[in-house]
DNA sequence: TCAAAAGTGTTCGAATTACACCCATGG
DNA sequence: CCATGGGTGTAATTCGAACACTTTTGA
């Protein structure tokens, strides 16, 4: 058979935007872009997509060469095509979310890319559309959550309640009645109380919970309601 | 400053879905491909992306090839990568979901294409990974649709009650009692009653109502609630 | 002993569900 | 006049929102 003569191909990379919880706050992860144009400029951890592999193997790839983790949350966002978003050669970019447990993160391993986690209210500046990217990456979370518990790839294996709560309100930009929030948590039944206690945010401790994880499995599909209402909602 | 040499280059195409409602059910718009490999065959209307358009653009072009229509509701799904899903040559495929108002569909321009609607309940089997793609759609719809009053895009301009709520129904697959559907439409305040009737489907005829645009405008980023409960959702 | 965070119940109103009959009309 | 689909109301329940005090303990 003949190959598809006179069309034009394209550069495309793959965009990780990496999420991470630090018990109080969101943050991202970024790098200092190590090639021109923007050299040194901070940027998502990306690359280019090589001739045998897939998306999802590509961004994999791009998230385990900087965090060096395999099996990490990650889902496609979407495609970014415009002809002049990277000023050298037309590159497409898919945008992958990546939800990860901030503690596995090895800096070591970063080390080559200048990575350093933001607070993600206050993350720099961004190469191209990279801006953009994190925008739509976290409205995408921010509906993905509201119907499926995908914010616990966020947590350690043990975490606290007020952590899970602060969690919920960062990324909703909201303040959730603790109270209400800890009923609708404890109704899905997915969390396994344990015995022990986190005492380093407070005196009194809090005790540590785990995820299900069998209920996790056959619930994710399911259809939640952790999404605020709209007056509570802050679209910023 | 130098290209980004030594990395691949790849071809990239769109697909659209392109839905359709008849006043009973959603329909799809296929056609039969016109190039080798898999001539002949049931395909999604595609094309090539080219060098100096958008992938927006890309798409919008492809959708008023087939169907003559500008404007119409088309938002991007995702990107398909698989290494092999095109025997011929790696492509990847950028797929879009269109709503369309069938009525406005001019059979004559679609003719070269070979268009036809399918029922979407029982429409072929399609080339390459496009039934997957149309799973997705099917899917990414519902999503959007439970959240967004997209739906009214696939409804003419004067449009009836028994048509709305067949079109939910036939999205989610369930059927909806229709006084409880009726006023939780009518909350939304989205809807102008008109003062004509419609006689084809029943004696008594059927008001016709149109949608209050400016309404639809403001509110469509405003978090709806039409989404079914979980126990009356058909996931198939 | 007290500051600071964790943990716990109840009441109220709104929203959702379930449910059944009359209406208008063309044939 | 009757078959067909269109249109309407109410009661029961569930769900979400609002709300404040007690507990624990390290400093």
């Amino acid at each position: 058979m003949t190959k598809y003569t006179k069309q034009s191909r394209f550069l495309i990379a793959v965009d990780c935007i990496i999420f991470g919880f630090d018990g109080e706050h969101i943050k991202i992860l970024l790098i200092k872009r190590a090639l021109e144009p923007e050299k040194d400029k901070w940027s998502l951890m990306g690359g280019f997509v090589k001739p045998e592999e897939s998306l999802d193997g590509a961004a994999n790839r791009v998230l385990s060469q900087l965090t060096g983790l395999e099996g990490v949350y990650l889902e496609q966002i979407q495609a970014y095509g415009d002809p002049l978003r990277d000023p050298i050669e037309r590159t497409l970019s898919i945008t992958y979310f990546a939800l990860i447990d901030i503690n596995k993160y090895k800096t070591q391993l970063s080390d080559q890319f200048h990575a350093e986690w933001f607070l993600l209210k206050d993350a720099p500046k961004l190469i191209f559309d990279h801006d953009k990217m994190v925008e739509n990456a976290k409205e995408r979370i921010r509906y993905k959550a509201a119907l499926h518990p995908i914010l616990f790839e966020l947590l350690p294996k043990k975490f606290t309640l007020p952590q899970l709560q602060n969690l919920y309100e960062d990324v909703y930009n909201t303040n959730i009645d603790n109270r209400n929030f800890i009923r609708k948590i404890s109704a899905t039944g997915l969390l396994i109380k344990l015995p022990e206690k986190d005492k380093t945010g407070s005196k009194k401790g809090a005790f540590y919970f785990k995820l299900d994880k069998k209920k996790y499995q056959a619930n994710f599909q399911a259809f939640l309601s952790f999404i605020p209402k709209p007056d509570k909602l802050i679209t910023s």
